[in-house]
DNA sequence: CCAAGACTTTGAACACGTTCGAAATTGAAC
DNA sequence: GTTCAATTTCGAACGTGTTCAAAGTCTTGG
């Protein structure tokens, strides 16, 4: 049956990647050697490349399962909290938990998406639903700002660039428990909300404007509809 | 005579640079093996890791060079610019022509800085030097602002920030003659300087000494005094 | 001119990520 | 049950960045 084919497939997927997993954890990221994976999940070496095309791509994996877990838990909250520094505060500490352990890997993503040429990177296309879905996360906590849809989606680009500052910032952060970064979240967002709300005023109105216009030029906004394909 | 020795060295090492520079603008970073420049500069594999540690350690020396380059040519044309825009204008796009062609190697640099433990990121103390320098152009840029010193500092880490946004879109953009970079730098600098005035009046202030104190607690601002040497 | 020490050069060797062709296994069709 | 194509497994081999110990060269002091 081919389903079941396809099952043992994704079930030996499943236990390269979680082997894999188990061992950046406990070693670092550089120091496990794709043999050291093979081994360790008791298949060969080239079995390993049938499965992950690179030993990045694994990352790669890891990190869309932050993703799908960040959307879940965030999305199940976000309901249930009001205000908007507590809605954008669930938001980045989320993340920011959800990571915090990870700080290798986040390293081997990022510089895997500062390669130029790189699908992955947010600026390509391939990179772009990735993109997206997470802005969409800083949109919904956005909701409570009184503002047209534009605004709010430049908005939540803003934030999601912050977002990636905090990774940035939380790669190189050896303090206990990274509350270093947790510190930085917790006083830029307290920062943050009363620029987000006066942004969201008429005052504002102008200056999200050219900014959403310089950002869709740069690729990082949706495209507003699919009727633009000639050439 | 140990002169004519060291002298010996350098003209090595700068023969080492010279030819890794130019297969890298040639082939591609990647591409350009460590047995590339060593056979094309004529001398063996092991004598090239005798003058630079590594491979990106060769990257890290053009970056000085940029560097150098940039400091020479701002402060050479920031005394006879007037007006903040232009001043601002002057760092970004100097910088801008100076790294425009080398996309491959900002990407290299941008790697290892993503790096956890690595030494020259902008966390790091052994990096700090390379930052403060750097930092100090976009002060000097910031003159014309009738502020305090303190503000005028935190305002030139902002801008050393937007900078690195400059490079990141640099690294992947493949428009002719790198446009796009040049388009996003002048239309964000337009919007960025009203901005930047609001700051500096008092209703600025407040925020922008939140912003400091921020920066600070994260390694960023420049040690006030050195007198805190109690570990 | 020689000896000692420092600096420089060398290429073999190592460990790694990745590729590849061939062998083994599987599931479907008859 | 056999056949066949597709999938999966395997590990040797390749090219890479980097290390290292041994050999070579040069500078200095006598």
């Amino acid at each position: 049956m081919r389903g079941t084919l396809r099952a043992d497939g994704e079930r030996k997927r499943a236990l390269i990647y979680d082997t894999a997993l188990a061992l950046f954890r406990e070693k670092g990221f550089d120091a496990t050697t794709m043999r050291d994976i093979a081994k360790s999940a008791g298949i060969s070496l080239g079995s390993a490349y049938h499965y992950f095309p690179s030993k990045v791509a694994i990352v790669f994996a890891y990190y869309e399962e932050v993703q799908d877990a960040h959307e879940e838990r965030v999305r199940k909250k976000l309901p249930r909290t009001d205000g908007l520094l507590e809605r954008l505060t669930l938001v980045f500490e989320t993340k920011l938990e959800l990571v915090r352990r990870d700080r290798q890997l986040l390293g081997a993503i990022g510089a895997t998406l500062v390669q130029p040429g790189n699908e992955l990177s947010a600026f390509s296309v391939e990179g772009r639903d990735f993109l997206q879905r997470s802005v969409a996360l800083f949109d919904a906590a956005l909701e409570p700002l009184a503002t047209t849809p534009e605004a709010r989606r430049t908005m939540a680009l803003l934030l999601w660039t912050a977002h990636l500052g905090m990774m940035l910032r939380l790669v190189h952060d050896d303090s206990r428990g990274q509350k270093r970064t947790k510190s930085l979240v917790s006083r830029a967002l307290t920062m943050a909300v009363p620029l987000l709300q006066l942004a969201a005023t008429p005052m504002g109105a102008g200056l999200l404007a050219q900014l959403r216009s310089l950002l869709e030029e740069n690729g990082l906004m949706p495209l507003p509809e699919e009727t633009l394909s000639e050439g």
